[in-house]
Parts: C-alpha cells; structure tokens; sequence
DNA sequence: CATCAGGGCCCTG
DNA sequence: CAGGGCCCTGAT
C-alpha cells in the first residue's frame, strides 16, 4: 500500500525529554514495522483502522524538546482524526509525562543519581494498542530473540500489511478482525507452535468485546492486571511487562523471570548466573529502594545496560540473552 | 547425529 | 504448589 498523502504535526514533550533514550529502546527485538537512528524514528501505526505512516524528528533540546511529526496515510485525513491521533500518541509516548517527582526522590540515590542525570528526560514508552503487545508478549514466551522476531515477521506477512512512505517500506500491525475464521493450523503453519491457540484466544476476547483498552486505562490496578490474566496464554511475566509499557504502571513489580533474575543477580549483588539472588530478595531490594517508582527505576537501570551495550559488548550480558 | 533449553503458561495430580 | 509438556531452533 502506498501512503502518498502527508500531513505534519508539531508536538510539544513536556520538559525534559530525551528523545532517542525515549523512542529507541535497544533492548526490543527489532521488528519491521519500525526503525530508527539518531533524531529519527519511523513506524507505522494502525489507528481507528487507517494504517499510517509515521515519521518522529528531533527538532528540539531535552530542556526544550520538540517533535515533528509526519503522518503519511493512503486517503486524506481530517482534522478530527489528527486531533485524536495527536492525543493517542500523547499517551502511548507519555509525552506529558513529569518526571520531577522522580528525579527529585533518586538525585542523591547511589546507583540511580548518575543514571538519572546521563537519560534525563527518558521516559518509557510502548507504540503500539495492549492487542499489539498481547501478541508480542506471547511470541516471546519461550523463544530465544531470533525465534521471535521470525515469527512476528511471518505474522506480517500473513496478516499484516507493507506500507510504503518517505521511501520506507515497513510492516502493519492487523486488526483483531483479521483472524476471524483463522484456523490454528494455519496459525501453526507459520511455525509459531502451541502459541497459535493463545494468539487465536486472545483475538477472540478483543472482537468479542472481552477487553477494552481505553476503559482499562481508567481500571484500578487490580482490575487492570485480573483483566489481563483472564486471558488465555498471557501469565505473570507478561502482564508485568503490560502493566507498565501499556498502562503505565511506574511502581508494579511483583514478577521476575529466570533470565531477569540472573541479569538483576549481577546488576545488584555482582553474583554470576550459576548462584542467583533468590526472587524474593531481589523484590525486597526493589521495594525498599525504588518505591514508589519501582518499574520506572529499574527501567532506567535496564535502559543504561542495553545502550552500553549497543556501544560495546558487556561481557557478562552476553552471555545471558541467546540471540 | 542427538539432545537440550529458551525473554512462560496451562494443566494435572 | 510442583512439575511435565509444548513448537521450533540454534547451540553443544
């Protein structure tokens, strides 16, 4: 599909904002519906059933930040429309976010102050609806990285769509509708395995009106997460990563899989991964240190790993993530 | 070549 | 509440 109509939107972060450390985050598997370097970030976007085309440049400093947005779409949109893509973007990307609070309790924190200061302005963010992540997450269940990048990949193929615009051609995310009548053979023909039925279920709940994301955001934490569990295939970890990618929960951590509990291990006790910190111990630290901003400090931490990382192996870690 | 565990979760006993 | 099974794949 060729998206030839563009419209440009000017957004305004509130301060401050560190836009690569925000929209680059090195520790996602690489899909194609996204790329980035420095000062850009395209993707694309399936919203109120149009897929876009989207276009993120710094054209700002993180004390005075400033996007320019460009949307390409196949037909002209109207006004209307932008205006609720501006505010969906707003959320997902938590533009709005203020960030004092934190950096005032963690300014003279010992491991977290210098971290604070080196992504100021970095805040989390996850692009896409809670059904797009409900199938990332179930893809990663039990995969190595390369595993799930190629059945997230075949998933596109499949069902998704290719979008062409500023001389990109990129993967779109399908709608929930699209599976209607799908067959878990067919499913599984794309080499996804026993995921297959997890993905169908959780179709299923969203064009059976099982879950609403836009009223979930409104759900107290505990309706929030039983929402989630309810779900067929989606358990602990993955509603861990939910809670605080989709609905922005800073201080839920009650979750630590084998492969985080060897990363935290040596993160915060230097233990290698044959004598990890039993989980227990590692929630306590998080809790006495961390709260109430439990997930959004030890995203910081993880973020600072993964962007030394990109800029030279860490010999420790790499041995703990099978590409 | 065969075996194994992986960025979990469900189901059973 | 512990433990087996699950799809497929690269590592060993």
């Amino acid at each position: 599909m060729i998206l030839a109509n563009q419209r440009t939107i000017r957004l305004h972060p509130r301060a401050p904002f560190h836009f690569d450390s925000s929209l680059h985050k090195p520790d996602h598997f690489p899909s194609s519906d996204n790329r980035w370097t420095s000062g850009i970030r395209w993707q694309t976007m399936l919203w109120k059933s149009i897929p876009l085309g989207l276009k993120f440049e710094d054209t700002g400093t993180v004390e005075e930040p400033a996007i320019q947005l460009s949307v390409w779409s196949e037909k002209a949109l109207d006004d209307g429309y932008l205006a609720s893509l501006r505010d969906e973007i707003e959320w997902r990307y938590n533009l709005s976010m203020d960030l004092s609070e934190f950096y005032d309790h963690f300014g003279d924190h010992p491991q977290l102050a210098p971290i604070v200061r080196r992504w100021r302005g970095l805040r989390p963010i996850h692009p896409g609806s809670l059904y797009e992540y409900l199938i990332i997450a179930i893809v990663l269940q039990n995969a190595t990285v390369r595993r799930s990048v190629n059945m997230l990949q075949a998933m596109f193929e499949a069902f998704g769509s290719s979008l062409e615009f500023d001389g990109q051609s990129m993967s779109c995310f399908w709608e929930p509708e699209k599976l209607r009548g799908v067959s878990e053979e067919a499913l599984r023909a794309l080499k996804i395995g026993y995921r297959a039925k997890s993905i169908l279920r959780v179709t299923q709940a969203f064009f059976d009106g099982e879950l609403d994301e836009f009223a979930l955001r409104y759900s107290d934490l505990d309706e929030q997460r039983t929402s989630l569990l309810r779900l067929y295939g989606i358990g602990p970890a993955s509603v861990g990563y939910i809670l605080f990618d989709v609905f922005h929960r800073w201080d839920d951590f009650r979750h630590i899989s084998p492969w985080e509990q060897k990363i935290y291990s040596k993160m915060f006790f230097d233990q290698d991964p044959d004598d990890v910190v039993p989980v227990p111990e590692l929630l306590a630290l998080f809790e006495k240190d961390f709260s109430p901003w439990r997930s959004l400090a030890v995203h910081y931490l993880w973020e600072d790993l993964w962007w030394r990382r990109a800029h030279e192996p860490v010999e420790w870690l790499e041995q703990l993530i099978r590409l």
